[in-house]
DNA sequence: ACTCATTACGGGCCGCGTAATTATT
DNA sequence: AATAATTACGCGGCCCGTAATGAGT
């Protein structure tokens, strides 16, 4: 099986004619027909149903087109990567920082960058939600995002740079004014960050029940 | 770029011998080498430092490494489809259910399959935890799961099913006595099957507040 | 009769293997 | 001297394009 069945597997499909699928692959009916033939061969599996007036995906077919697909967008993406490494380590990084989980992790990347790969420029640029981040990523308009741990998505690579416990401090007495109206998830997000100076007033053992690690246990 | 230099590049990645390399893709080493030169000249970067004595991944060659290796076992998982897909639509699904999630989509799942796919049989097997089954799919043990939403992993693909409202009901004035013990994560999860059942006694309004959709919010 | 996919066939390119070369330990 | 990677070179196969065939509307 090589690439180029694969992406002419994906064209036929598009056009469902052999013809115009050639001309959009730069080449002959025949070739392609061919090495159609021969993919469906190398698989075992009957791509297209053909009469010689229609051509239709088989129920093969059309569960193989996706994985097919896969395969070709990641090709791409390793072509791009190599280009923009080959387009050296000589050019601007894109980077997203929202929430409080980048203040330690940013000033160590910026340090070890400055230091081992000079010709890089670090183009830092906050962002207040994490979404708004994640979707540049995904336009190419950002190279990088620190976030908390969002629903991760699969065309995004994620790893995890730093493991917070986030505990929730009260006033004494005051739990019962907060729990009706803060449950866990919005609770969370809307304060963690202001928690990071926590006045000395605050007794902390009063709410050590409630303190959990974000770190998203089972499930 | 072809999938052969791939595989090239990462036998030798892994071999760091051009010789072994070579035995290990069944060819000799001159066309492997004139493979890797190719593949570099293609990508535009240089993928190894040789000196005839040693050879060594370059700093463009480590981080094109992972991405190819994607690449490649993807290609072997269209195989397997195809393979499985060619073995018949005839043979044997093997499904875990854990939770209440599955106990309205089996239903429909098993009745669909018997009448569209007559060859297939179903084995369904019950799984209390979602992550056995999670490692049962990844082990090919299993060939699909039904669970409640777990951190996605790259390697699985999932798709949403259904969306589920889950709501925590209580007896009247025992909100008190269940609040410092079940902080959200675990509490969810241990009661979720049983909820299904709600005896009449437990009054609903009364705990409208911390309803809400298991389906993770942001974050 | 016309369109569109397949088969037939000849030519060129690419990749492999063997043999010779170079460099390093 | 020996090992390991690269260059040199001849051969075979695969893939492409053009031409001819067949089938269905």
């Amino acid at each position: 099986m090589e690439i180029k069945d694969l992406e002419a597997f994906a064209v036929v499909a598009e056009e469902l004619h052999f013809g115009r699928a050639a001309a959009k692959l730069h080449m002959s009916q025949p070739p392609l027909s061919a090495r159609i033939k021969q993919l469906e061969q190398s698989l075992g599996v009957q791509l297209f149903e053909r009469s010689t007036r229609s051509v239709a995906l088989t129920d093969a077919g059309s569960r193989l087109l996706i994985p097919a697909r896969k395969v070709l967008s990641q090709v791409v993406a390793v072509q791009n990567l190599a280009e923009s490494i080959a387009a050296g380590d000589q050019g601007r990084v894109r980077i997203a920082f929202a929430g409080a989980s980048s203040q330690r992790a940013l000033p160590i990347l910026t340090r070890a960058v400055r230091e081992s790969h000079p010709g890089i420029e670090l183009q830092l640029e906050s962002q207040t939600y994490v979404y708004t981040a994640l979707d540049k990523l995904l336009e190419g308009s950002l190279d990088l995002a620190f976030a908390r741990l969002p629903t991760p998505q699969a065309e995004l690579e994620s790893r995890v740079v730093e493991v917070e416990k986030i505990l929730c401090a009260l006033p004494e007495g005051t739990r019962e004014l907060v729990s009706p109206v803060c449950h866990w998830p919005s609770f969370t997000t809307r304060t963690s960050s202001a928690c990071r100076q926590i006045p000395a007033r605050f007794s902390r053992p009063q709410c050590s029940r409630s303190a959990s690690p974000l770190d998203s246990g089972p499930g």
